[in-house]
DNA sequence: GAATACCTACTAGCTTTATAGTAAGTATAC
DNA sequence: GTATACTTACTATAAAGCTAGTAGGTATTC
């Protein structure tokens, strides 16, 4: 159960390969990502390669194109990013890092009751499971 | 307002340099944060020269001695990390994080409701200023 | 069947991160 | 007054991250 970690191009390619679905070729993430040519292909496919190399990616040749499937869902991947950064930053504090994220400048209270309704329904799954 | 992003080892010896208050020195950083030698003094003294150039820390030669004095709160940069973790991972979405953190395993019903009562403290801030 | 387009594999360069060594200067301690 | 300790500035090196180029192969198109 290894932490997983992705680089900030990493998480971009893989958002991309997650949204598009099933296992994309590079031509395909890089035509969804740098829609206006921003990278180039070989850049992509670079970055797509070296991810297979770490383990996040399993790749498979059909004919001559390689096609990317991701090897871990978006919840488990973001998952270790905020305990990652629980870790690094907040002292291990989930309380902690929930007050900073409530002092962001952007956060609404549209969200501020998004997050209640949350807690509550994570509430009654511990409490469910304590009984 | 630009971001600022530290390196995990940057963060490690901020965190020293915070709780040790002022403006400490080389080997009293060194000493806090590795009293067992795991890392040399040059290796400190540079990372710390580095954040001096990054603008991250303010340095002052007093005598011989160079002392390094916090350019931002701690508050300012957690929360700019907390930021680039909501744009890079969750979409810009602070309930996203906010559903991820409460998966953390290790997450506690008190945890939940100091962070309950972070909300509410929050909601009533923002209920009060929007009157 | 030569030109064009597209793919892969491999190589390359530049930056940042992490770690530490060396040289040279000052201060201390007997 | 030499040995010891401590400091700084500078240099070094290996790994990771990001970007892209080149060579060589297939496939398409007129």
């Amino acid at each position: 159960m290894k932490q997983v970690k992705l680089t900030p191009v990493e998480w971009e390619l893989m958002e991309a390969i997650w949204e598009l679905g099933g296992a994309p070729s590079v031509r395909e993430v890089l035509e969804f990502v740098f829609p206006n040519g921003d990278k180039a292909y070989t850049t992509v496919q670079t970055v797509m390669n070296t991810m297979e190399r770490k383990g996040v990616l399993r790749r498979k040749k059909t004919g001559l194109v390689n096609f990317y499937s991701p090897a871990y869902t978006r919840d488990r991947l973001s998952t270790d990013e905020t305990s990652s950064l629980v870790k690094r930053v907040f002292g291990g504090s989930a309380p902690a890092l929930a007050s900073s994220l409530l002092s962001l400048d952007s956060i609404s209270l549209e969200e501020i009751g998004e997050i209640k309704s949350l807690l509550r329904k994570k509430e009654r799954e511990l409490k469910g499971r304590e009984s």
